[in-house]
DNA sequence: GTTGAGAGTCACTTTGCGGTGACTTACTGG
DNA sequence: CCAGTAAGTCACCGCAAAGTGACTCTCAAC
């Protein structure tokens, strides 16, 4: 009989690494479903079905979990990584599609969003660093999807537009998650981020495309 | 001998209206300081030098001091609303004229920076009542400003280029005050908020000039 | 003066949190 | 087979939170 198959009932199934696992999973469920406010030692022991003192055993408490968690950080941002690297006819062109691509992960990750968020209210040094890992990754996941790319065109900011490009999304993305709409405008509609996604490219090529 | 003038010592000076005062100045500075979480009955009563039993008796908890509070909500935006309204000579001058106005205002409101935030991470319906308020004030005051505009050009979703250029607004002022960079921009400096303006400026007549 | 109402004070209960010590159970290496 | 180690359980501690009851003090109306 092996060890895998037997479940004695009157204790868990010891085994170290799976709960590990149930763990780290269901502190990414609790956030997603609740956000970072809602995780503590006795909520999260009770999502993951388990004691809470192996949180302490097993990560050293809180901040060791989360601390693993974020290594897995880049994974958050979903199949975002696996898109090839193409060619393209002008920055523009790749900005465009860049930055769409990158609003399309978030929005899927409510995970990333939850960290965008928490980001914005805490003063927790633990948060600040995940932040670093989260913007090191997201500029490193830009970079590797820009390197075959013209320049952009000079005389223009591009390191504030971007940053304006970037800030509107997150925005947009965090609000509709948050409350749903923003500006009069109803984010929770399909319609409406078809209408952001061309109003975007309109910007992007307004500003960066040769006149 | 007037009652204002005595002070006995040994209570406090029974004003119940500069005691309710007392309570909501400290609810503004608590939040702008450490943010909404960490407002509490005992941190509130502590920062105010006053029992919170008086919480409760004057304003029925902390829900009633916040909507008491979400009142003054107009008053968050300074001096803002003192703003005359002039005759622009195009929408995208009018535009861009608001939008830095609003821009300079939430940066000067801490206050109302923290309620921003806190709309993205807490799903209290009072803090949604807040938003809602807070998002009428806003709208009202852009189109009071605006009452004598021309209209934008036809074939540009104006609705949505304002969430967009509103949400990076947004963003930037918040991550100015949480982290102080993002995006690679470091939001601490004066000089990159010129810089932002310009490029606001920038992206607002490229999408909205007539061509 | 007396008294009643309202302002302020204090002690208390309850509840939930983070964190820990001591225990039981099961597997493993010798 | 036995002993040690590691997984899991349980009860508990200290603490800070929200909220309440009962008290004192002061003034004003009569």
């Amino acid at each position: 009989m092996k060890m895998e198959e037997m479940q004695q009932g009157s204790q868990r199934q010891r085994d170290r690494h799976q709960t590990e696992q149930r763990l780290l999973k269901a502190a990414s469920e609790l956030i997603a479903r609740d956000g970072f406010q809602a995780l503590g030692v006795n909520a999260l022991a009770k999502e993951a079905g388990v004691d809470k003192v192996l949180i302490y055993r097993y990560f050293g408490g809180l901040e060791g979990l989360m601390e693993q968690l974020g290594n897995q950080l880049e994974l958050w941002l979903g199949d975002g990584h696996k898109a090839e690297i193409v060619e393209y006819p002008s920055y523009a062109h790749f900005a465009e599609v860049v930055l769409w691509r990158y609003a399309e992960a978030l929005r899927k990750s409510i995970l990333l969003q939850r960290l965008l968020a928490w980001e914005l209210v805490s003063q927790d040094p633990l948060i600040h660093r995940l932040g670093i890992a989260r913007s090191r990754a997201v500029s490193q996941w830009f970079l590797r999807l820009g390197s075959k790319t013209p320049p952009p065109p000079a005389g223009v900011d591009v390191a504030v537009l971007n940053a304006l490009l970037i800030g509107s999304v997150h925005h947009l993305v965090l609000r509709a998650t948050s409350s749903g709409d923003f500006a009069g405008v109803d984010l929770k509609l399909e319609a409406i981020w078809e209408r952001i996604r061309l109003e975007l490219s309109e910007v992007i090529h307004a500003r960066l495309s040769p006149p």
